[in-house]
DNA sequence: AAAAAGCACAACCGCCCCCAG
DNA sequence: GCTGGGGGCGGTTGTGCTTTT
């Protein structure tokens, strides 16, 4: 499929020869398995010249974002979850539309996915509410309506698992969201009460599994840094054929259907780079077992069947909840 | 069953900043 | 100090899939 021109063609200005030749929309697996080989061999970054180098006739830029956002080993897929839906709304709050920041914070999550989740689910609500994203009245709903209520099932949630395992869990005051940025550690810990996040940076309750893997800052992937290279034939080390290697690394990038990255070398990177979920605690400390929210909202009462995590706020009593709010404002 | 509407997401664009020469 | 290339970032849009009518 030779695709020039996403949007149209006529407003396209060819310069040069090789600009002439530029490839545009989507990438096709041979354009894929190209650009994972290069990298696998002669890491990433200088894009205009590696896409030259590696054969690709397309742009840097489009090669940097195909890599970030879709082939890069730790990039994770799949709906987004209820802590990471509350970090989203906190530090969206926090940071406004500073979107790379906040992907900081959310491990395996890029900019461009977030941005997805704020425009399709956040401003989806607010049109709802026929209020303005930003506006007060939305922050206010966020705030008091929407942030508890995700609180609420985060908490459903770790009290289902915790029953599971330990009979002792209660309803907490607080919930603690802990997750890192370049190693160093932030801890949110949410008053339930009053609504609000309090943030402590530092490096207290740093796994192993976080010290680890340094899935923090920008994330980027070098054979040298990438903590995939524990495994024998991972992406991260050097094995021959490529071919064989980066045609089967990218099937599983691409079979996967919710899709963490299904090759159990990744998956496992993903898994302990999920490692902010073991941080979540309840009164009585931290949870042993991974939490999985996500297999857990069918069977909390504020999901909707159809498994949308993000639509099952807006109810008829929220609705009201939104009404008395913005009446006494 | 077909058409329309809605949704999710990959990809591109333009602007900006940084930095080496 | 200036310039150009590289790269990061936020905004926008096209497309394919799903849901609704």
């Amino acid at each position: 499929m030779e695709v020039k021109g996403r949007v149209s063609t006529t407003t396209t200005t060819i310069q040069s020869d090789d600009e002439m030749d530029l490839r545009r929309g989507p990438w096709t697996v041979d354009e894929d398995l190209a650009l994972i080989n290069y990298i696998a061999n002669n890491g990433e970054g200088r894009w205009n010249s590696l896409a030259r180098s590696a054969g690709l006739k397309r742009t840097g830029k489009s090669c940097r974002l195909r890599w970030l956002n879709y082939l890069r080993p730790d990039v994770r897929r799949g709906n987004i979850t209820l802590e990471e839906q509350l970090l989203i709304l906190e530090l969206h709050g926090r940071w406004g539309n500073r979107w790379s920041k906040i992907a900081q914070y959310l491990p395996g999550r890029t900019d461009n996915e977030i941005k997805n989740y704020w425009r399709t689910r956040v401003q989806k609500h607010a049109k709802q509410l026929k209020c303005d994203v930003n506006s007060k009245q939305f922050k206010d709903a966020m705030r008091y309506l929407w942030m508890p209520r995700l609180v609420e099932r985060i908490q459903a949630a770790a009290a289902t698992a915790a029953t599971a395992g330990s009979p002792t869990a209660s309803a907490s005051a607080t919930t603690t969201i802990t997750t890192t940025n370049n190693n160093n550690n932030t801890t949110y810990n949410y008053d339930n009460n009053l609504n609000s996040f309090e943030a402590h940076s530092g490096n207290m309750m740093l796994s192993p599994a976080i010290m680890n893997n340094n899935f923090g800052g920008s994330r980027s992937y070098t054979p040298e840094n990438s903590s995939t290279g524990a495994s024998s034939d991972s992406f991260g080390t050097q094995v021959s054929p490529v071919s064989e290697l980066t045609q089967d690394y990218y099937n599983n990038v691409t079979a996967g259907n919710n899709n963490n990255n299904p090759n159990p070398d990744y998956y496992q990177q993903a898994h302990d780079q999920l490692s902010f979920l073991d941080c979540i605690t309840s009164p009585s400390g931290l949870f042993s077992q991974q939490l999985d929210f996500q297999s857990m909202e069918p069977n909390t009462p504020w999901i909707p069947t159809n498994g949308d995590t993000s639509n099952g706020f807006w109810n008829v009593e929220n609705m009201f909840l939104f009404q008395q709010l913005t009446d006494n404002m």
